[in-house]
RNA sequence: GCUGCUGUAGCUCAGUGGUAGAGCGCGUCAUUGGUAAUGACGAGGUCGGGAGUUCAAUCCUCCCCAGCAGCACCA
């Protein structure tokens, strides 16, 4: 039963009437021709189409133009399509497999015995703008599900037979031709591969494994970024330049931060300079903590493995842990390391939680103890991957601000809240500003009954909602002992970064035997909140690092001031205002090196130090100092005790 | 761990089948200067490690190690 027409309400609200089977072109061309010249799909009850689907009943649409936002997500699938019609055509035998869009453009993984190298861009970049020249119409066919497989079964495409086979029996086996390529696809697509346009790059090559799968094959990668015109490129392009140039691995070799080196991978040798950073975090982060009711602990390195099996980690996580043989090792030369196989083994603490709750148990607890917050700058060892281990962002030994909240159930709610607001506080004072938070729930495979999860996921729901927060929910995210919140925030180029979470846990006081004396004068299980704020305190100045491009907050700048003379004449006031910076506290470098001031000004600059106290015969005379202050070109006169006053104050951490 | 690429002076990088070069940095000397590089001279390297091919290997081959990009992983 088809209406004789139906209604299409357009984005201006405007309706008009068509017969129905219209195509979206058509009704393009009933809007103007220019539209019609303009556009590459329409949007069917905010669903993106193809143009030439025939639409059969009311609904709201909008054509969407190329140079429409909603076109990206359409250049870059089309791309896609080109680029895998080009590499068939360059290197006969390859197979296709998926190529989604990703952020900022897309990729395509094929299968093929020899990978591509990054020479091949070249040739293929040319073949797709040759396919792009040639205006290829896309056309949409429904196929029979035996005869895809067939048909692609002769092709020797055996990753897209798998990929058929899986679909649903439900859903229709959907191919989009470009001339004579084509490809089991989804859709939607714009009118011909000369829509796709040329502002596109191929960028790098990488391993894949099909479908994820680390079992499965590994296939080849070619990632690309597609836009819709140069400039769109181009900016691209420069942002990714400005990120490099962030990058935290350069600037702390270039400010002498830290280092690393093959003896003790993935575990950071910190220099001066660097560690000066992160005492002035540790700090704020101890009064932060302490103001909020927390107390600092300190628990052992190196634990018996019978403790890691009570807690359930020795069989879970072993493979990650690193574990230390306890039998008194042979100093023979030449000999075995141990004279005999080792029976009993310790192994370096991979969390700091276990240890927490031994804590907790010590002498008999009562409900008038709840909460109890322990918190600890807990150093932990995971043996990462090699692959996964990055500068300071992924690490082998990583320090958390770490604590645990042993709590009453019905303190959940406001134990949350209190985190979340000391969380949102410790961002602002740290320059990170609209944090995402996500709710992440039940996992299929958990522990705990369904009304604890409840109880659990309510109770941080609740917190959000009483704070006015925005979270998104992830559902099957949480931990298997919980749910948990992730704080994401947003670095100065955009960037996101998940570091502060908040874990429900039921689990571990059951397993730990972990209880407290009610007001009922019974044994109850504390529930205990895992939380950590910076995360890891090394990845956390990594994260700093590339957020402020190395031009720390002077609070937390290495250096924060350096005096630098003129002339040999200014070398003792040098000294004296050095000392005078020093004895407030302040982190300061003398500089009275036989260079020019213009030498001096520009090293400093470039080592990012925030102020210069510059003096001279004159300042000397005067007891006054010129100050420079990082990226700014003149400078401030000041009398000498006006300066030190002023610059302690701007050296004033946040909290 | 998997795939690919890379490894030369403290740093950034060039280079060659006949035992190595630049700039910066470092040292010495001269220069005492007003806000992003003063000049001259000099000292630095088992060319990631091991094995092989060769009259000869930093260069070619193989193995190992590490780093980088991505994948997988991240309690």
């Amino acid at each position: 039963m088809t209406a004789d027409q139906i209604t299409l309400t357009l984005p201006d609200g405007a309706t008009r009437t068509y017969a129905p089977g219209t195509t979206g072109m058509q009704v393009a061309e009933s809007i103007a021709k220019s539209l019609a010249k303009a556009s590459v799909a329409i949007k069917i009850d905010g669903e993106i189409c193809d143009l030439s689907l025939p639409i059969n009943k009311d609904a709201r649409i909008a054509i969407i133009r190329r140079d429409d936002d909603d076109a990206l997500e359409l250049i870059r699938h089309d791309a896609a399509h080109v680029l895998a019609e080009a590499v068939q055509t360059l290197f006969p035998g390859t197979q296709v497999t998926i190529g989604p869009t990703i952020e900022n453009g897309f990729y395509y993984d094929f299968a093929r015995d020899e990978p591509f190298s990054p020479e091949d861009f070249a040739a293929i970049e040319k073949k797709m703008k040759e396919i792009v020249a040639a205006g290829k119409p896309f056309t949409r066919e429904v196929w029979d599900r035996q005869k895809a497989i067939e048909t692609f079964k002769a092709k020797g495409e055996t990753f897209k037979v798998e990929l058929i086979q899986d679909l649903p029996g439900t859903e229709d086996i959907k191919i989009y031709k470009q001339g004579d390529w084509f490809d089991l696809c989804r859709g939607p697509h714009m009118k011909t591969t000369a829509d796709v346009g040329t502002s596109f790059k191929l960028m790098k090559v990488a391993g894949a494994y099909w479908r994820g799968d680390s079992s499965r094959q590994m296939l080849t990668r070619i990632y690309a970024t597609a836009w819709r015109n140069d400039k769109e490129l181009q900016d691209y392009l420069t942002q990714i330049e400005e990120a490099e140039k962030r990058d935290h691995r350069k600037i702390g070799k270039e400010m002498d931060l830290f280092h690393l080196q093959d003896e003790a991978q993935g575990s950071i040798f910190w220099h001066p300079k660097g560690y000066s950073i992160w005492l002035a975090l540790e700090a704020y982060m101890r009064r932060r903590q302490t103001d909020g009711g927390y107390v600092e602990v300190k628990t052992p390195q190196l634990m018996d493995s019978r403790f890691w099996e009570a807690s359930g980690h020795w069989g879970k996580y072993r493979d990650n842990m690193f574990v230390v043989p306890d039998v008194v090792p042979n100093t023979e030369d030449g000999g075995k390391v141990f004279k005999e196989e080792p029976k009993h083994f310790m192994a370096l603490k991979p969390m700091n939680c276990p240890a927490h709750v031994q804590i907790f148990k010590q002498g008999i607890r009562s409900y008038r103890d709840l909460p109890l917050r322990l918190a600890e700058f807990g150093c932990c060892h995971r043996n990462e991957a090699h692959g996964a281990l990055h500068g300071l962002m992924r690490v082998r030994q990583f320090t958390q601000d770490d604590a645990h909240i042993f709590c009453r159930e019905d303190q959940i709610l406001s134990e949350c809240i209190k985190f979340c607001k000391l969380t949102e506080a410790v961002y602002k004072d740290l320059g990170f500003e609209g944090t995402i938070v996500k709710l992440e729930t039940r996992p299929e495979k958990r522990v705990g009954s369904d009304d604890l999860w409840d109880k659990a996921e309510a109770g941080l729901m609740d917190a959000l909602k009483e704070l006015g927060m925005k979270y998104e929910i992830a559902p099957g995210d949480g931990a298997f002992y919980g749910p948990k919140l992730a704080f994401i925030v947003r670095d100065a180029i955009g960037r996101e970064w998940g570091c502060a979470t908040l874990q429900l846990d039921f689990n571990l006081p059951e397993r730990l035997d972990a209880n407290y004396i009610g007001e009922d004068g019974g044994k109850h299980r504390p529930v205990m909140l895992h939380r950590a704020i910076l995360g890891s305190i090394e990845r956390f100045i990594g994260i700093l690092i590339e957020n402020y491009a190395g031009k720390l907050p002077t609070w937390l700048a290495p250096v924060q001031c350096v005096v630098a003379t003129i002339t040999s004449e200014a070398d003792t006031y040098a000294k004296e205002v050095f000392e005078a910076l020093q004895a407030r506290g302040l982190r300061v470098e003398l500089d009275v090196r036989n260079e020019k001031i213009n030498y001096k000004v520009r090293e400093h600059s470039l080592a990012k130090v925030p102020y210069m106290f510059v003096v001279g015969a004159r300042e000397a005379a005067e007891k006054t100092v010129a100050i420079r202050t990082l990226g700014s070109q003149d400078q401030q006169f000041k009398p000498l005790d006006q300066a030190l006053a002023d610059l302690a104050n701007a050296a004033n951490p946040p909290y």
